[in-house]
DNA sequence: TCTGTCACG
DNA sequence: ACGTACGTGACAGAC
């Protein structure tokens, strides 16, 4: 399904390609210079020599095509030379800028807007998926994503209002676990993640350390995909026996979810298939591999795809919902992008307030579920630089 | 066309 | 002993 698109500024974008043209050279003079050589840093195999062999750095992860130089392999030896940080950088630049910076402008069309394509019958879990621009991972984290996300920006005398379910699988994995822990934590509004900390360090929510609310955000998104003691000590920099530790604190806190996610890998290993709360199903072949790598592969898909697949559902019902009550309501307001968890809108000015009353109701009416679904909505005049709007001020 | 890499939720 | 977080799409290089 083709859309109505959302506008962007090529004249910003235009002036970053410049910017980032000349940083881009400079890296590469400055790798060169360090290497002694040229090389082409966008080629992995010159860069596995150069690392592997030339520099004589230690290898991490083997993959098909001998040693990865991927972003967490580098950033484990940014310490042991200093082109790794260039090679670093490099790589964030090059890809911006191919992948956004230069390509937008070029699928701009005469209206001066960008339509991607909306495709519903991709993805197994039943989420959308955006392509031809692919306007669901515009950059958002880094300094120049940040920038590049400010290209995109409402027509003339209007704005873009963005709806987001806040923590939505985390809020289905309260429905589906029935844990009370984390139910409680949604009904009184409490810090998801400062209460989860404080449930497994035994401690009360004011005396959890910000380190220790980052472990249990990890943990806490971690579960909903079969995080392993390996990728817990890798995200937060715990040994390995302290994040085992810590899983198992977690489940001991939380015993309806460590049930729930047994419950899911025995459904599907009888039955074949996992489905979300609205019965949407995904077929799980591997569940039973005599190999164990499939099968733990497939394990972690069972686990994830109910909660991936319930809140993809709810926010397909939520859209249903807000179509519809934008075309009762007479509002120039028109949906533009989904990107998963939020829906981007644009709006004239004097619609922001109303328009953010519908948008809480039709998306948090959008399913009964245990606990509320709250609607996070914001209001700006580019796509990074977006204003809460607090719901009772509306 | 496949592989590695990396942007997002 | 082994691999190690789910779901996508785009780009550049290698073949």
């Amino acid at each position: 399904m083709e859309v109505l698109g959302i506008a962007v500024d090529d004249g910003s974008l235009g002036a970053m390609s410049r910017e980032l043209h000349l940083r881009i050279q400079a890296l590469e003079a400055e790798m060169y210079e360090l290497s002694g050589h040229t090389f082409n840093v966008g080629s992995p195999q010159q860069l596995q020599r150069l690392l592997y062999d030339d520099l004589g750095l230690a290898a991490g992860r083997r993959i098909k095509t001998g040693r990865s130089t991927d972003a967490d392999t580098l950033e484990a030896l940014r310490e042991e030379h200093p082109i790794v940080d260039l090679i670093l950088e490099w790589r964030q630049l090059t890809k911006l800028k191919g992948t956004y910076v230069d390509a937008l402008p070029l699928l701009r069309e005469r209206d001066g807007r960008v339509h991607t394509t909306f495709n519903q019958t991709v993805a197994t879990t039943g989420r959308l998926s955006s392509a031809d621009p692919n306007l669901q991972n515009v950059p958002l984290r880094s300094e120049w994503g940040q920038r590049v996300r400010s290209a995109f920006v409402p027509d003339r005398g209007q704005v873009l209002v963005s709806a987001d379910y806040s923590q939505i699988e985390l809020r289905v994995v309260a429905h589906v676990s029935g844990e009370p822990e984390l139910i409680d934590a949604f009904r009184s509004g409490q810090d998801i993640h400062r209460r989860t900390a404080a449930a497994v360090g035994g401690v009360a929510p004011e005396e959890v350390t910000a380190e220790m609310r980052r472990s249990a955000k990890v943990v806490n998104f971690g579960v909903m995909y079969g995080l392993s003691d390996f990728g817990l000590a890798r995200d937060t920099g715990m040994s390995r026996e302290e994040a085992g530790a810590f899983i198992a604190a977690y489940f001991q806190s939380f015993g309806a979810i460590a049930a729930y996610l047994e419950g899911i890998r025995n459904f599907a290993r009888e039955w074949g298939y996992v489905e979300t709360v609205f019965g949407r199903r995904r077929y799980i072949p591997d569940i039973r591999a005599a190999n164990r790598q499939l099968r733990q592969a497939a394990e972690r898909m069972a686990v994830n795809m109910p909660m991936q697949g319930t809140a993809a559902d709810i926010m397909k019902l939520g859209m249903i919902r807000t179509d519809q009550a934008l075309r009762e309501s007479g509002m120039a307001a028109r949906l533009l992008l989904q990107v998963h968890d939020e829906l981007v809108l644009e709006a004239p000015r004097e619609e922001v307030e109303p328009l953010a009353a519908l948008l809480r109701e039709a998306m948090g009416g959008a399913a009964e579920l245990v606990v509320p679904l709250d609607v996070d909505v914001k209001v700006g005049d580019n796509w990074r630089d977006m204003t809460p709007l607090s719901p009772s001020a509306g």
